[in-house]
DNA sequence: ACCTGAACACCGTTCAAGT
DNA sequence: ACCTGAACACCGTTCAAGT
Protein backbone atom coordinates (compact mmCIF):
# COMPACT_ATOMS: atom_id res chain seq x y z
CA UNK A 1 0.00 0.00 0.00
CA UNK A 2 2.49 2.65 0.80
CA UNK A 3 5.39 1.16 -1.34
CA UNK A 4 4.69 3.73 -3.35
CA UNK A 5 6.85 6.39 -0.98
CA UNK A 6 9.46 3.74 -0.45
CA UNK A 7 10.66 3.15 -4.46
CA UNK A 8 12.60 5.75 -5.77
CA UNK A 9 10.57 7.43 -8.40
CA UNK A 10 11.54 7.09 -11.90
CA UNK A 11 14.64 8.75 -12.61
CA UNK A 12 12.39 10.90 -14.59
CA UNK A 13 14.24 11.28 -17.91
CA UNK A 14 15.34 14.46 -18.91
CA UNK A 15 15.24 14.86 -22.61
CA UNK A 16 12.60 13.72 -24.58
CA UNK A 17 12.69 9.82 -25.28
CA UNK A 18 15.57 7.98 -26.89
CA UNK A 19 15.73 7.63 -30.70
CA UNK A 20 18.50 6.57 -33.34
CA UNK A 21 18.67 10.12 -34.22
CA UNK A 22 19.27 11.54 -30.54
CA UNK A 23 21.78 8.40 -30.57
CA UNK A 24 23.39 9.27 -33.34
CA UNK A 25 23.81 12.85 -32.72
CA UNK A 26 25.56 12.38 -29.48
CA UNK A 27 27.99 9.96 -30.89
CA UNK A 28 28.87 12.20 -33.20
CA UNK A 29 29.39 14.80 -30.59
CA UNK A 30 31.69 12.47 -28.02
CA UNK A 31 33.47 11.91 -31.19
CA UNK A 32 33.81 15.42 -31.60
CA UNK A 33 35.46 16.01 -28.53
CA UNK A 34 37.27 13.35 -28.15
CA UNK A 35 38.19 11.24 -31.00
CA UNK A 36 37.19 7.28 -31.46
CA UNK A 37 38.45 6.92 -28.16
CA UNK A 38 36.00 9.36 -26.69
CA UNK A 39 33.20 6.74 -27.62
CA UNK A 40 31.77 4.46 -25.45
CA UNK A 41 28.40 2.63 -25.02
CA UNK A 42 28.51 3.57 -21.34
CA UNK A 43 29.32 7.46 -22.50
CA UNK A 44 27.02 7.35 -25.21
CA UNK A 45 23.98 6.57 -22.70
CA UNK A 46 25.61 8.66 -19.54
CA UNK A 47 25.27 11.78 -22.45
CA UNK A 48 21.63 10.71 -23.07
CA UNK A 49 20.93 10.58 -19.18
CA UNK A 50 19.69 6.82 -20.58
CA UNK A 51 20.67 3.75 -18.44
CA UNK A 52 24.04 2.13 -19.15
CA UNK A 53 22.36 -0.57 -21.78
CA UNK A 54 19.06 0.97 -23.04
CA UNK A 55 21.18 1.92 -26.09
CA UNK A 56 20.81 -1.56 -27.08
CA UNK A 57 17.31 -1.20 -27.75
CA UNK A 58 17.63 1.36 -30.68
CA UNK A 59 20.69 -0.31 -31.89
CA UNK A 60 22.21 -3.76 -32.18
CA UNK A 61 25.90 -2.80 -31.98
CA UNK A 62 28.43 -0.18 -31.00
CA UNK A 63 29.64 -0.46 -35.07
CA UNK A 64 25.99 0.12 -35.93
CA UNK A 65 26.44 3.39 -33.76
CA UNK A 66 29.72 4.15 -35.67
CA UNK A 67 28.36 3.26 -39.07
CA UNK A 68 25.48 5.80 -38.57
CA UNK A 69 27.67 8.58 -37.13
CA UNK A 70 29.88 8.48 -40.06
CA UNK A 71 27.15 8.44 -42.49
CA UNK A 72 25.71 10.87 -40.64
CA UNK A 73 28.67 13.76 -41.04
CA UNK A 74 28.63 13.38 -44.59
CA UNK A 75 25.57 14.68 -44.61
CA UNK A 76 26.50 17.88 -44.40
CA UNK A 77 28.36 17.48 -47.42
CA UNK A 78 26.71 20.40 -49.55
CA UNK A 79 25.92 19.20 -53.24
CA UNK A 80 27.29 21.83 -55.82
CA UNK A 81 24.10 23.05 -57.39
CA UNK A 82 23.12 22.22 -61.01
CA UNK A 83 21.63 24.30 -63.54
CA UNK A 84 19.34 21.26 -64.86
CA UNK A 85 17.76 19.75 -62.01
CA UNK A 86 14.99 17.63 -64.23
CA UNK A 87 16.57 15.20 -67.14
CA UNK A 88 18.56 13.03 -64.40
CA UNK A 89 16.52 9.80 -64.74
CA UNK A 90 16.83 8.59 -68.05
CA UNK A 91 20.64 8.78 -67.50
CA UNK A 92 21.41 6.35 -70.75
CA UNK A 93 21.01 9.33 -73.21
CA UNK A 94 21.63 12.64 -73.29
CA UNK A 95 25.33 12.62 -73.17
CA UNK A 96 26.04 16.10 -74.20
CA UNK A 97 28.65 16.10 -76.88
CA UNK A 98 29.50 19.49 -76.88
CA UNK A 99 32.98 20.76 -75.44
CA UNK A 100 31.29 23.72 -73.90
CA UNK A 101 29.77 21.62 -71.30
CA UNK A 102 33.61 20.34 -70.18
CA UNK A 103 33.88 23.16 -67.46
CA UNK A 104 30.99 22.30 -65.94
CA UNK A 105 31.66 18.62 -64.32
CA UNK A 106 34.87 19.49 -63.48
CA UNK A 107 33.02 22.33 -61.16
CA UNK A 108 30.87 19.95 -60.29
CA UNK A 109 33.41 17.47 -58.83
CA UNK A 110 35.95 19.86 -57.41
CA UNK A 111 32.85 21.78 -55.72
CA UNK A 112 31.57 17.91 -53.74
CA UNK A 113 35.26 16.87 -52.92
CA UNK A 114 36.28 19.66 -51.87
CA UNK A 115 32.60 19.70 -49.63
CA UNK A 116 33.88 16.15 -48.64
CA UNK A 117 37.33 16.66 -47.46
CA UNK A 118 36.26 19.58 -45.32
CA UNK A 119 33.30 17.47 -43.69
CA UNK A 120 36.37 14.79 -42.83
CA UNK A 121 38.38 17.17 -41.37
CA UNK A 122 35.66 18.69 -39.43
CA UNK A 123 35.44 14.98 -37.63
CA UNK A 124 38.99 14.42 -37.93
CA UNK A 125 38.19 10.53 -36.29
CA UNK A 126 36.42 10.17 -39.27
CA UNK A 127 39.20 9.34 -40.86
CA UNK A 128 39.78 6.46 -38.77
CA UNK A 129 37.09 4.68 -39.19
CA UNK A 130 36.96 4.58 -42.38
CA UNK A 131 37.85 1.01 -42.85
CA UNK A 132 34.16 -0.19 -43.46
CA UNK A 133 32.33 -0.25 -46.28
CA UNK A 134 30.42 3.08 -46.59
CA UNK A 135 26.67 2.31 -47.68
CA UNK A 136 25.01 4.63 -45.72
CA UNK A 137 22.53 7.48 -47.73
CA UNK A 138 24.39 10.09 -47.04
CA UNK A 139 27.70 8.57 -49.49
CA UNK A 140 25.89 7.36 -51.74
CA UNK A 141 24.06 9.88 -52.52
CA UNK A 142 27.24 12.40 -52.86
CA UNK A 143 28.81 9.12 -54.52
CA UNK A 144 26.15 9.12 -57.02
CA UNK A 145 26.32 12.71 -57.47
CA UNK A 146 29.89 12.38 -58.60
CA UNK A 147 29.53 9.78 -60.78
CA UNK A 148 26.96 11.11 -62.80
CA UNK A 149 28.96 14.42 -63.05
CA UNK A 150 31.61 12.27 -64.24
CA UNK A 151 29.49 10.60 -66.92
CA UNK A 152 29.02 14.15 -68.04
CA UNK A 153 31.92 14.37 -69.06
CA UNK A 154 31.79 11.69 -71.33
CA UNK A 155 33.51 8.91 -69.48
CA UNK A 156 32.01 5.66 -69.33
CA UNK A 157 32.82 2.28 -68.39
CA UNK A 158 35.01 0.52 -67.62
CA UNK A 159 36.42 4.35 -67.16
CA UNK A 160 34.28 6.10 -65.53
CA UNK A 161 33.88 3.59 -62.32
CA UNK A 162 37.74 3.57 -62.00
CA UNK A 163 37.60 7.60 -62.06
CA UNK A 164 35.01 7.93 -59.46
CA UNK A 165 36.75 5.24 -57.18
CA UNK A 166 40.31 7.47 -57.93
CA UNK A 167 38.68 10.36 -57.15
CA UNK A 168 37.03 8.90 -53.56
CA UNK A 169 40.15 7.33 -52.87
CA UNK A 170 42.00 10.45 -53.36
CA UNK A 171 40.04 12.69 -51.19
CA UNK A 172 39.88 9.47 -48.29
CA UNK A 173 43.29 9.14 -48.56
CA UNK A 174 43.77 12.89 -48.11
CA UNK A 175 42.24 13.35 -45.04
CA UNK A 176 43.44 9.74 -43.15
CA UNK A 177 47.06 11.95 -43.68
CA UNK A 178 45.93 15.08 -42.68
CA UNK A 179 43.72 14.27 -39.76
CA UNK A 180 46.74 11.81 -38.59
CA UNK A 181 48.59 14.44 -37.23
CA UNK A 182 45.01 15.77 -35.18
CA UNK A 183 45.16 13.10 -32.64
CA UNK A 184 42.46 14.64 -29.76
CA UNK A 185 44.95 13.44 -26.93
CA UNK A 186 48.38 15.21 -27.72
CA UNK A 187 47.97 18.89 -28.07
CA UNK A 188 50.59 19.94 -31.16
CA UNK A 189 53.87 18.90 -30.74
CA UNK A 190 54.06 15.91 -32.99
CA UNK A 191 54.07 17.53 -36.00
CA UNK A 192 57.76 19.49 -34.72
CA UNK A 193 59.09 16.42 -33.43
CA UNK A 194 58.37 14.63 -36.45
CA UNK A 195 60.15 17.09 -38.46
CA UNK A 196 63.89 17.18 -36.00
CA UNK A 197 63.76 14.08 -36.56
CA UNK A 198 63.58 13.77 -40.02
CA UNK A 199 66.04 16.57 -39.88
CA UNK A 200 68.24 14.46 -37.89
CA UNK A 201 68.50 12.02 -40.46
CA UNK A 202 69.43 13.90 -44.08
CA UNK A 203 72.15 11.27 -44.67
CA UNK A 204 69.54 8.72 -45.20
CA UNK A 205 66.27 11.26 -46.48
CA UNK A 206 68.21 13.88 -48.82
CA UNK A 207 65.14 14.62 -50.90
CA UNK A 208 62.20 14.89 -48.24
CA UNK A 209 64.72 16.83 -46.20
CA UNK A 210 65.55 18.82 -48.66
CA UNK A 211 61.76 19.99 -49.80
CA UNK A 212 61.23 20.17 -46.31
CA UNK A 213 58.37 17.45 -46.48
CA UNK A 214 56.83 17.73 -43.15
CA UNK A 215 57.01 21.45 -42.90
CA UNK A 216 53.85 23.16 -42.24
CA UNK A 217 52.10 23.79 -45.75
CA UNK A 218 48.95 24.97 -47.20
CA UNK A 219 47.06 21.53 -47.29
CA UNK A 220 44.28 23.38 -49.37
CA UNK A 221 45.65 24.02 -51.89
CA UNK A 222 48.37 20.95 -51.57
CA UNK A 223 45.05 18.94 -52.34
CA UNK A 224 44.02 21.03 -55.11
CA UNK A 225 46.71 20.23 -56.79
CA UNK A 226 46.28 17.02 -56.36
CA UNK A 227 43.17 16.98 -58.03
CA UNK A 228 44.40 19.27 -60.94
CA UNK A 229 46.71 16.01 -61.99
CA UNK A 230 44.27 14.15 -61.52
CA UNK A 231 41.16 15.92 -63.77
CA UNK A 232 43.80 16.60 -66.35
CA UNK A 233 44.84 13.28 -66.39
CA UNK A 234 40.93 12.31 -66.55
CA UNK A 235 39.82 14.95 -69.26
CA UNK A 236 42.55 13.73 -71.75
CA UNK A 237 40.27 10.67 -72.01
CA UNK A 238 37.57 12.39 -72.60
CA UNK B 1 66.07 -26.44 2.71
CA UNK B 2 63.54 -28.38 0.88
CA UNK B 3 62.15 -25.28 -0.69
CA UNK B 4 63.95 -25.92 -4.19
CA UNK B 5 61.20 -28.82 -4.45
CA UNK B 6 58.30 -27.28 -3.25
CA UNK B 7 58.81 -24.03 -5.41
CA UNK B 8 57.56 -24.41 -9.09
CA UNK B 9 60.12 -24.40 -11.22
CA UNK B 10 60.58 -21.37 -13.98
CA UNK B 11 58.02 -22.29 -16.53
CA UNK B 12 60.79 -22.55 -18.96
CA UNK B 13 59.93 -20.27 -21.73
CA UNK B 14 60.20 -22.08 -24.42
CA UNK B 15 61.46 -19.69 -27.25
CA UNK B 16 64.29 -17.34 -27.42
CA UNK B 17 64.20 -14.38 -24.96
CA UNK B 18 61.76 -11.64 -25.54
CA UNK B 19 62.80 -8.87 -27.90
CA UNK B 20 61.22 -6.28 -29.94
CA UNK B 21 61.39 -7.77 -33.18
CA UNK B 22 60.00 -10.81 -31.69
CA UNK B 23 57.11 -8.84 -30.46
CA UNK B 24 56.77 -7.14 -33.87
CA UNK B 25 56.47 -10.66 -35.51
CA UNK B 26 54.16 -12.21 -33.52
CA UNK B 27 51.64 -8.93 -33.20
CA UNK B 28 51.87 -8.98 -37.54
CA UNK B 29 50.71 -12.92 -37.20
CA UNK B 30 47.90 -12.10 -34.55
CA UNK B 31 46.91 -9.17 -36.82
CA UNK B 32 47.00 -11.53 -40.25
CA UNK B 33 44.86 -13.99 -38.33
CA UNK B 34 42.35 -11.79 -36.74
CA UNK B 35 42.53 -8.01 -37.84
CA UNK B 36 42.73 -5.06 -35.62
CA UNK B 37 40.19 -6.74 -33.04
CA UNK B 38 42.37 -10.06 -33.06
CA UNK B 39 45.68 -8.14 -31.70
CA UNK B 40 45.45 -7.96 -27.74
CA UNK B 41 48.51 -7.37 -24.93
CA UNK B 42 47.47 -10.55 -23.70
CA UNK B 43 47.19 -12.13 -26.06
CA UNK B 44 50.01 -11.20 -27.60
CA UNK B 45 52.08 -12.14 -24.95
CA UNK B 46 50.71 -15.58 -24.93
CA UNK B 47 51.80 -16.05 -28.05
CA UNK B 48 54.81 -15.46 -27.10
CA UNK B 49 54.84 -18.21 -24.20
CA UNK B 50 55.19 -14.50 -21.59
CA UNK B 51 53.75 -13.42 -18.54
CA UNK B 52 50.44 -11.31 -19.40
CA UNK B 53 52.15 -8.19 -18.76
CA UNK B 54 56.00 -8.92 -19.66
CA UNK B 55 55.67 -6.79 -23.10
CA UNK B 56 55.31 -3.63 -21.29
CA UNK B 57 59.56 -3.90 -20.45
CA UNK B 58 59.86 -3.88 -24.40
CA UNK B 59 57.19 -1.59 -25.33
CA UNK B 60 55.63 1.22 -23.48
CA UNK B 61 51.86 0.62 -25.10
CA UNK B 62 50.11 -0.76 -27.37
CA UNK B 63 49.86 1.88 -29.93
CA UNK B 64 53.98 1.53 -30.31
CA UNK B 65 53.02 -2.28 -31.09
CA UNK B 66 51.13 -1.19 -33.54
CA UNK B 67 53.10 1.49 -34.91
CA UNK B 68 56.03 -0.93 -35.59
CA UNK B 69 54.04 -3.11 -36.87
CA UNK B 70 52.75 -1.18 -39.58
CA UNK B 71 56.47 0.03 -40.50
CA UNK B 72 57.40 -3.85 -40.62
CA UNK B 73 54.40 -4.60 -43.13
CA UNK B 74 56.29 -1.71 -45.59
CA UNK B 75 59.25 -3.29 -44.98
CA UNK B 76 58.03 -5.89 -47.60
CA UNK B 77 57.80 -3.43 -50.45
CA UNK B 78 60.58 -3.82 -53.09
CA UNK B 79 62.32 -0.76 -53.94
CA UNK B 80 62.20 -1.08 -57.98
CA UNK B 81 66.07 -1.43 -58.98
CA UNK B 82 67.56 1.68 -59.95
CA UNK B 83 70.30 1.43 -62.80
CA UNK B 84 72.62 4.48 -61.32
CA UNK B 85 72.80 3.89 -57.70
CA UNK B 86 75.30 6.68 -56.97
CA UNK B 87 75.39 10.44 -57.98
CA UNK B 88 72.14 10.13 -55.05
CA UNK B 89 73.30 12.45 -52.53
CA UNK B 90 73.56 16.00 -54.48
CA UNK B 91 70.40 15.83 -55.37
CA UNK B 92 70.31 19.43 -55.99
CA UNK B 93 72.31 18.93 -58.85
CA UNK B 94 71.96 17.04 -62.02
CA UNK B 95 68.40 16.74 -63.10
CA UNK B 96 67.86 15.05 -66.01
CA UNK B 97 66.85 17.23 -69.04
CA UNK B 98 66.69 15.06 -71.26
CA UNK B 99 62.99 14.12 -71.94
CA UNK B 100 64.33 10.71 -72.68
CA UNK B 101 64.37 9.77 -69.20
CA UNK B 102 60.75 10.36 -68.83
CA UNK B 103 59.37 7.15 -68.87
CA UNK B 104 62.00 5.47 -66.19
CA UNK B 105 60.77 7.75 -63.31
CA UNK B 106 57.55 6.57 -64.20
CA UNK B 107 57.99 3.27 -64.00
CA UNK B 108 60.13 3.38 -60.56
CA UNK B 109 56.72 5.56 -59.11
CA UNK B 110 54.38 2.67 -60.51
CA UNK B 111 56.45 -0.16 -59.70
CA UNK B 112 56.71 1.29 -56.01
CA UNK B 113 52.74 2.53 -55.89
CA UNK B 114 52.16 -1.27 -57.04
CA UNK B 115 54.21 -2.75 -53.95
CA UNK B 116 52.86 -0.68 -51.85
CA UNK B 117 49.51 -1.96 -52.64
CA UNK B 118 50.15 -4.80 -52.63
CA UNK B 119 51.81 -4.86 -49.37
CA UNK B 120 48.68 -3.56 -47.63
CA UNK B 121 46.36 -5.95 -49.20
CA UNK B 122 48.64 -8.90 -47.58
CA UNK B 123 47.77 -7.22 -44.29
CA UNK B 124 44.37 -5.80 -44.49
CA UNK B 125 44.07 -4.75 -41.44
CA UNK B 126 47.18 -1.80 -41.93
CA UNK B 127 44.05 0.25 -43.79
CA UNK B 128 42.49 0.91 -40.27
CA UNK B 129 45.14 1.33 -38.89
CA UNK B 130 46.27 4.52 -41.03
CA UNK B 131 45.04 7.09 -38.72
CA UNK B 132 48.19 7.70 -37.44
CA UNK B 133 51.41 9.28 -38.55
CA UNK B 134 53.70 6.85 -40.44
CA UNK B 135 57.39 7.96 -39.48
CA UNK B 136 58.70 4.57 -39.61
CA UNK B 137 62.31 4.07 -41.48
CA UNK B 138 60.21 1.75 -44.04
CA UNK B 139 57.97 4.04 -44.59
CA UNK B 140 60.15 6.78 -44.69
CA UNK B 141 62.48 5.24 -47.29
CA UNK B 142 59.93 4.45 -49.14
CA UNK B 143 58.50 8.36 -49.11
CA UNK B 144 62.08 9.01 -50.09
CA UNK B 145 62.64 7.07 -53.06
CA UNK B 146 59.28 8.13 -54.31
CA UNK B 147 59.81 12.05 -54.24
CA UNK B 148 63.35 11.16 -55.66
CA UNK B 149 61.63 9.65 -58.62
CA UNK B 150 59.58 12.33 -59.01
CA UNK B 151 62.58 14.86 -59.21
CA UNK B 152 63.78 12.97 -61.61
CA UNK B 153 60.76 13.90 -63.87
CA UNK B 154 61.76 17.67 -63.27
CA UNK B 155 59.20 18.73 -60.94
CA UNK B 156 60.19 21.36 -58.06
CA UNK B 157 58.58 22.44 -55.17
CA UNK B 158 55.71 23.02 -54.50
CA UNK B 159 54.42 21.13 -56.75
CA UNK B 160 57.00 18.36 -56.07
CA UNK B 161 55.71 17.88 -52.65
CA UNK B 162 51.87 17.81 -54.05
CA UNK B 163 52.59 14.99 -56.39
CA UNK B 164 54.16 13.24 -53.59
CA UNK B 165 51.30 13.70 -51.43
CA UNK B 166 48.62 12.96 -54.17
CA UNK B 167 50.44 9.98 -54.86
CA UNK B 168 50.65 8.52 -51.60
CA UNK B 169 46.93 9.24 -50.74
CA UNK B 170 45.81 7.69 -53.80
CA UNK B 171 47.66 4.47 -52.58
CA UNK B 172 46.28 4.94 -49.20
CA UNK B 173 42.57 5.43 -50.56
CA UNK B 174 42.83 2.74 -52.54
CA UNK B 175 43.94 -0.17 -49.79
CA UNK B 176 41.35 1.35 -47.27
CA UNK B 177 38.18 0.95 -49.60
CA UNK B 178 39.41 -2.14 -51.01
CA UNK B 179 40.24 -3.29 -47.54
CA UNK B 180 36.88 -2.52 -45.98
CA UNK B 181 35.29 -5.37 -47.78
CA UNK B 182 37.86 -7.97 -46.04
CA UNK B 183 36.66 -7.67 -42.17
CA UNK B 184 37.82 -10.84 -40.95
CA UNK B 185 34.69 -11.69 -38.52
CA UNK B 186 32.70 -11.96 -42.13
CA UNK B 187 33.04 -14.37 -44.75
CA UNK B 188 32.11 -13.18 -48.23
CA UNK B 189 28.80 -12.34 -48.25
CA UNK B 190 28.96 -8.43 -47.50
CA UNK B 191 29.72 -7.40 -50.93
CA UNK B 192 26.66 -9.31 -51.92
CA UNK B 193 24.22 -7.82 -50.08
CA UNK B 194 25.08 -4.58 -50.59
CA UNK B 195 24.40 -4.91 -54.74
CA UNK B 196 21.05 -5.66 -53.52
CA UNK B 197 20.56 -2.99 -51.54
CA UNK B 198 21.74 -0.84 -53.86
CA UNK B 199 19.88 -2.20 -56.83
CA UNK B 200 17.00 -1.75 -54.93
CA UNK B 201 16.86 1.57 -55.17
CA UNK B 202 17.61 2.57 -58.95
CA UNK B 203 15.52 5.12 -58.48
CA UNK B 204 17.91 7.11 -55.99
CA UNK B 205 20.56 6.16 -57.56
CA UNK B 206 20.47 5.38 -61.22
CA UNK B 207 24.47 6.13 -62.36
CA UNK B 208 25.46 3.94 -59.41
CA UNK B 209 23.28 1.19 -60.43
CA UNK B 210 24.04 1.14 -64.12
CA UNK B 211 27.24 1.33 -63.92
CA UNK B 212 27.22 -1.48 -61.47
CA UNK B 213 29.09 0.48 -59.01
CA UNK B 214 29.65 -2.85 -56.60
CA UNK B 215 30.08 -5.26 -58.81
CA UNK B 216 33.36 -6.76 -58.99
CA UNK B 217 35.78 -5.66 -60.90
CA UNK B 218 39.58 -6.26 -61.43
CA UNK B 219 40.61 -3.84 -58.58
CA UNK B 220 44.39 -3.56 -59.45
CA UNK B 221 43.28 -2.98 -63.20
CA UNK B 222 40.84 -0.27 -61.44
CA UNK B 223 44.18 1.21 -59.42
CA UNK B 224 46.36 1.31 -62.18
CA UNK B 225 43.84 3.15 -64.47
CA UNK B 226 43.45 6.01 -61.23
CA UNK B 227 47.16 5.76 -61.05
CA UNK B 228 47.54 6.66 -65.02
CA UNK B 229 45.01 9.73 -64.57
CA UNK B 230 47.23 10.67 -61.95
CA UNK B 231 50.54 10.25 -63.51
CA UNK B 232 49.17 11.98 -67.21
CA UNK B 233 48.00 14.56 -65.53
CA UNK B 234 51.45 15.24 -63.33
CA UNK B 235 53.43 14.84 -66.76
CA UNK B 236 51.81 17.95 -68.40
CA UNK B 237 53.57 19.85 -65.76
CA UNK B 238 57.11 18.25 -66.20
C1' DA C 1 7.27 -0.81 -26.52
C1' DC C 2 10.78 0.94 -24.00
C1' DC C 3 14.03 1.15 -20.19
C1' DT C 4 16.89 -0.68 -16.27
C1' DG C 5 21.01 -2.63 -13.42
C1' DA C 6 23.52 -6.67 -12.46
C1' DA C 7 26.63 -9.71 -14.43
C1' DC C 8 29.98 -11.85 -17.79
C1' DA C 9 34.00 -12.00 -20.26
C1' DC C 10 36.97 -9.35 -21.62
C1' DC C 11 40.37 -5.02 -22.15
C1' DG C 12 45.22 -1.80 -21.34
C1' DT C 13 48.23 -0.59 -17.88
C1' DT C 14 50.57 -0.06 -13.15
C1' DC C 15 53.27 -1.84 -9.70
C1' DA C 16 55.47 -4.29 -6.07
C1' DA C 17 57.87 -8.29 -6.18
C1' DG C 18 60.74 -11.86 -7.84
C1' DT C 19 65.35 -13.80 -10.15
C1' DA D 1 68.20 -6.49 -16.80
C1' DC D 2 64.32 -9.01 -17.43
C1' DC D 3 60.06 -11.27 -16.10
C1' DT D 4 55.84 -12.16 -13.17
C1' DG D 5 50.80 -12.08 -11.33
C1' DA D 6 47.60 -9.43 -8.81
C1' DA D 7 44.96 -5.47 -9.12
C1' DC D 8 42.64 -1.22 -11.06
C1' DA D 9 39.66 1.05 -13.95
C1' DC D 10 37.69 0.39 -17.58
C1' DC D 11 35.27 -1.97 -21.95
C1' DG D 12 30.87 -4.25 -25.16
C1' DT D 13 27.09 -7.03 -24.62
C1' DT D 14 23.42 -10.26 -22.58
C1' DC D 15 19.51 -10.91 -19.99
C1' DA D 16 15.94 -11.24 -16.64
C1' DA D 17 13.22 -7.90 -14.83
C1' DG D 18 10.63 -3.80 -14.50
C1' DT D 19 6.79 -0.28 -16.30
Amino acid sequence: MTGVWLRPQRPSRSGPPLSRDRIVAAAVELLDQGGVGGLTMRRLAEHLDAGSTTLYWHVATKDDVVDLALDHIFGEVQLPDRRDDEAGLDSEAGLDDEAGAGRDWRVDVEGLLLGWRAAMLRHPWSAALLGRPMLGPNVLTRTEFLQSALRRSGLVEPDLGAATYALANYVIGSAVTLASWQRPDSPQPPREAAREHLAAQQDRYPTLVDTGHLDDRDWEVTFRQGLTYLLDGLATRT
